[in-house]
DNA sequence: GTAATTGCAAAGGATTTGCAACAGT
DNA sequence: ACTGTTGCAAATCCTTTGCAATTAC
């Protein structure tokens, strides 16, 4: 089956080999390389990219493992999903930023562009406990147009409320 | 077709009509059933539990009307649509609550509590504006285990980074 | 050796779409 | 009358699953 051709690169993909250890779960190639893939990307990459960059390094893992494998990285904690509305999810591992960040999205080119405001983990907290939620997690997305595409040219719709005369 | 059978009851349905006419798109039973089902629930329905409600009312109107009437309702910025992470969309008409509010959503139980923090528009804004995006919306959404699943005895397990040893 | 993974293809679930019959204007 | 909708089934998209062959331990 696939061999080691391609260098691996990712100084965190010895995390992945102890979780799989200790999990009693075999270390395998082709979770070698999907780790990889993930860990050496900043992107939010789709499964998608994911199988399009493992094509580009010559490797030939299918789809399937490539989904069995993000489960066990983001049951792992390497590594979190998330979904923009896209229809699909994107992944991005945890190291080397902020690690409970937000996210800015453009509504146009689908960028991702990441940012921390001390406050929105305080919020989670007040606002479990004032309904006695016991907090878990919490996502909180900005969508909008990014400066690349506002220079581009495009513009927003408008609504149909404002159709209706009730203001926004 | 569909007879009017059951008596149309929400007094948002003109606004619809409104739309509709406005939009030169033909007014029909079927739209005004689906309309009235979501503008007469406070929840937040799926597809599914609006078919259900026409079902019950005694009303056979397929899947794809739906969807198709469920576009329009949200493009008419009279429903508003939401994925907490079921695999589906819910729907939530905008009607006698606070027009842009957030979800605190139970991870066991998926029931949705709707609260409102001032803060978080003006945090829209302002990170907007830091990344030069021009903001069109957000969501916010916190995940917990309510109450009653707390009561019932549900518990949290525990992720994997702690395993790793790396905290949180 | 044994148990688990892999890869393919088929299944799955939510949503969309093509099209003939039909209703709204 | 003409245009747009409806309903059904088929198609689509992402994701999961069944199973025989293969690999890790």
């Amino acid at each position: 089956m696939a061999t080691m051709e391609h260098e691996v690169t990712s100084p965190y993909l010895h995390l992945f080999r102890r979780y799989l250890r200790q999990q009693g779960l075999p270390v395998t190639s082709q979770r070698d390389m999907v780790a990889d893939v993930v860990f050496g990307s900043a992107a939010h990459l789709s499964v998608e990219e994911i199988e399009a960059e493992l094509k580009k390094r010559g490797e030939r893992i299918g789809k399937a493992t490539i989904y069995r494998t993000m489960e066990i990285l983001v049951r792992a904690g390497l590594v979190e999903d998330h979904d923009f509305g896209d229809g699909f999810k994107r992944y991005e591992h945890v190291f080397g930023h902020q690690p409970l960040h937000e996210h800015l999205v453009c509504t146009h080119c689908r960028k991702v562009v990441e940012f921390k405001r001390r406050e929105i983990s305080r919020i989670q907290h007040e606002v479990a406990r004032e309904h006695g939620f016991i907090p878990q997690r919490h996502r909180l997305e900005i969508y909008g147009l990014c400066p690349e595409c506002q220079a581009s040219g495009v513009t927003l719709s408008r609504n149909g409320l404002a159709c209706l005369g009730l203001g926004s």
